[in-house]
DNA sequence: GGCGATTGAGAAAACCTTTTCCTTCACTGC
DNA sequence: GCAGTGAAGGAAAAGGTTTTCTCAATCGCC
């Protein structure tokens, strides 16, 4: 039988801990491709990559032959000769949550369409880490950089030398002022639930959220106090409550709202779905109807939460999805060689569901399962 | 100013839909280093590397440049040379979902730790992404491949031209009868369950739990089989209910099970945290305590959900970090030339929180805020 | 002082592609 | 018959690194 690939006789596989297996088998070079055809190196390349000048039969004949041979071209020497990887690295100051994941998927796909790949690192606010990694994906010459974390608060620019490769920070905000921020418009979210609660009759509005070092925090409550002073409406200290992220907060700050019938809200609108959700559940344990007597809107449009909850809760969904398609475009661009800098905030939408329906109406009637 | 960087003449970037700024700057090459210290770019690679036979000064002085001009190796060089791009690719059939967190970030860990990088792919279902990514990810000469998928379906064998490379699926499996597949052991998981609540004085136990087709929901409902008719209890056929993975279905489940008071269990071991949670409402709302009157148990451990029911939940860990940590293990192994094939089941834990304390006892006081 | 042994460092091949620049060859038109 | 043209394909450099081989210089020793 012929000799299908080429090999190399010298010992390689020296590297230190990892051996390949003797019989590893190689893939086709277009050194074998070009053997298989009859023709030279360079001639193989432009029959593969239509270019150059070449007869139709050539090309054909060569294209059968890395068929045949189940030829790929090794994207590493392509790298090499064009200098431009078409990788880009994607770096998590702490562990993938759940935010993360809607934006990564809308970032892969989009980057995939311009056929770049994601290299993952998880720095698990280990600085060291986050430093070797760094290292590891310079080493790897990416194209570009995506700095997210799972906590929307401000972190140190990321070092990379020679201030050349694009970086953008999804999720996260850097204190470098050259740096590209992107970022839900949290305050602009809260106006929206905001006004759709006073669109729908309410107007003793409270707002439970999380702990107040957190920006998000802040500027939704700004969005918040905004929305009721451009109503005409009152933005009680006492209707402002901060707390944790969980529903058990959310069902204690129910107890303290609701504790003085006279100061009472109508509608609660929530920092978070957990939140909301634990509101909805201690308002009905208190006899209290969602949305009759109280409406609830949560934040984050989390379907796990908001779904499950009875009734349904009305949610702003920071559209994380297009957040990370819109961090894929912004990076092609920067590698393109454009310059982009500043924060932008892509604007959240309000999914309304049974939660937040108009007061006075009856409740629709739920379904048997929820 | 001397001349830094070696800088291509010719027009780089003619890459179509790209180009980089002409006054990108470039990184400075082994070819600068060997320059800046006076000697050979083979010396330099030997300094470097703490490999050949050169004199300690020569070392500090190439050691030196190198830093002064913040080189980096270029990893695609190594890798050509090589033949191992030190990269893996993880592949998710479905999206990123809530599973693979763990696995993910135990996975990257260890590999990071051996110096492997993780390209992220993921294919949404659809084979001819599935196909374009798996063709990126040859061309870039991945070194292993990782398969996910969020449900733990089987799921068709990869198509990897040569048997060559290292294969494995977690979380998901393959009817590929060579290949390796991690999975947690939803059997051991169930047994585990189902045994800490006959321990604990239970004995008309329950199990409420997902669609018939999961292998899981099999896997599962057998081991919670096994336990029963282990300790002399019965498996009721209408102690068995399959639905969705929802709250809604654990409430309605609840709603069948207690019609008849007759038939009515002591506990519920449920598929997941989802339905547990569900079920628990829904024994509360009844005027059933948990665990007093009936004890209940979940699967998967989610925080989210097992933490905020009331009781808090006992549920079954499948521990996934640890799944991913051996994922990586395993792939290093067989990059390193082991063959590993056949299905390895890791097992599970249980972790026991006040919704299953035993029978009789009174329910551990709650703390304000749950 | 001459010889072999040893040490230190350079030259060059190899990894795999792409691309530019040449060469070769067959025609056309005179 | 020959210069000029155009087409087809080959040779070679470049991209950055590692590694082997080779060579020169130094050292020890008799």
């Amino acid at each position: 039988m012929e000799k299908l690939f080429t090999r190399r006789e010298d010992g390689l596989g020296r590297n230190d801990d990892i051996v390949p297996p003797a019989d590893y088998p190689l893939r086709a070079t277009i050194r074998d491709v070009a053997a298989r055809a009859g023709v030279s190196i360079g001639t193989a390349s432009k029959a593969l990559n239509a270019s150059g000048r070449l007869r139709q039969e050539t090309r054909d004949r060569v294209v059968a032959a890395a068929n045949e041979l189940g030829f790929r071209p090794n994207a590493m020497a392509q790298s090499l000769h064009r200098s431009r990887s078409m990788t880009v690295g994607v770096l998590t100051t702490d562990s993938f949550g759940r935010f993360i994941f809607p934006i990564l998927e809308a970032l892969e796909e989009t980057l995939a369409g311009h056929g770049i790949a994601i290299f993952m690192c998880n720095a698990t606010d280990d600085p060291e880490r986050e430093q070797q990694h760094l290292d590891q994906l310079l080493g790897k010459r990416i194209d570009g950089l995506l700095v997210t974390a799972r906590r929307m608060d401000r972190r140190p620019a990321i070092a990379v030398p020679g201030k050349s490769m694009p970086v953008i920070y999804v999720f996260s905000q850097s204190d470098d002022p050259d740096a590209l921020c992107l970022l839900p418009d949290d305050h602009g979210g809260a106006v929206l639930a905001v006004e759709h609660l006073i669109a729908t009759g309410r107007r003793r509005i409270a707002h439970i959220t999380g702990p107040a070092e957190f920006e998000a925090v802040t500027l939704r409550h700004q969005g918040y106090a905004e929305a009721l002073v451009r109503a005409g409406l009152p933005a009680l200290p006492e209707h402002y409550l901060n707390g944790l992220w969980s529903e058990a907060w959310g069902r204690e700050a129910v107890a303290q709202l609701f504790a003085d019938a006279a100061t009472a809200p109508d509608a609660l609108f929530c920092g978070n779905d957990q939140i909301a959700r634990g509101a909805s559940d201690a308002l009905r344990e208190r006899g209290l109807s969602v949305p009759n007597d109280v409406a609830v809107v949560g934040f984050d449009n989390w379907d796990v939460m908001a779904l499950a909850a009875r009734p349904p809760l009305s949610s702003v969904d920071m559209n994380l999805h297009r957040l990370g398609r819109a961090a894929g475009e912004r990076l092609i661009a920067m590698i393109g060689g454009e310059r982009i800098r500043g924060v932008e905030r892509l604007p959240c939408s309000l999914v309304v569901r049974p939660s937040s329906a108009p007061a006075g109406q009856t409740t629709p009637k739920q379904d048997k399962n929820s």
